[in-house]
DNA sequence: ATAAAGGTTCCAGTAACTGGAGAGTCAACC
DNA sequence: GGTTGACTCTCCAGTTACTGGAACCTTTAT
């Protein structure tokens, strides 16, 4: 399929997919006679996988990463399980922040009456705010 | 409080926090005689919420807006309220998908089965990949 | 007094897109 | 068969959100 499809398919900008085939992170697996860029449905999962990741914080080489899990099929799967598990910690960490951020704007919502009255006792919901370790994951 | 205080408080790089100083995201409350920054609790948890907001991919523009929503105390509280509700749309969304990034993988770390048997059947996880819209949220 | 640690500004570089120019391709319609 | 319009190509410049480093100043500990 065409890149506008597969980038639609994977909810991703045309320029984002062909910056991504560019890097060499999801490349289509042909080209048509006229050059242009041939996607399987396979790598419009990839791409669909590295989206979510990306809009996690997940960066570029750690979607790399992500990704080699998908590619190199042949390496063992007790190294396999290893990164994945490694990343599946990194992920429900971000479970936790995110759940925190939903809090805090849920008593938000809730603590401010939804009339005219002003002074909306939003520093509440901040002053709760726990503090975690940054998402530094490597 | 110092500016290294602060960004340890908070969870962030020392430049990261000078950085939103400069941009006029978080201004610290004064500095001191010999022109450092001086931050208060108030702004280092302002701080802790940026970067949570940031690193679910909000904008700096989108945390900004979250953020107006603490500092115009004086808005009505009903204006107040659309915003953070319409926010916490995207965060659902955001929950949802985070929730399916992490099923794909715990399907993974599931499915392989630890020992050296290669052929992992990550490529299960990907197909499964449901197609969501990307956050566009703006 | 001096060294280490931490602060300042400024400027250049990086990551990950994003927009636009200029040109070729494809499907549809007359 | 010609034309229109949507889609694609490459290339290159610009943007966002940091990030690293130089050169210098301040605070703290010895």
């Amino acid at each position: 399929m065409n890149i506008g499809t597969a980038a639609t398919a994977a909810g991703l900008p045309v320029k984002t997919v062909r910056y991504y085939a560019d890097i060499g992170l999801i490349s289509p697996s042909g080209r048509t006679d006229a050059g242009y860029r041939d996607y399987a449905e396979d790598e419009v999962s990839k791409l669909i996988f590295v989206r979510r990741a990306r809009s996690f914080g997940f960066s570029i080489d750690q979607a790399r990463e992500l990704l080699s899990l998908y590619e190199d099929r042949n390496r063992s799967s007790a190294d396999v399980k290893a990164i994945a598990a490694r990343k599946l910690e990194d992920i429900d960490a971000k479970m936790s922040e995110l759940r925190a951020l939903r809090d805090e704007l849920a008593h938000l919502v809730d603590a401010c009456r939804g009339d005219n009255r002003p002074d909306c006792p939003i520093i509440s919901g901040f002053a709760n705010a726990r503090k975690d370790r940054p998402s530094t994951s490597g």
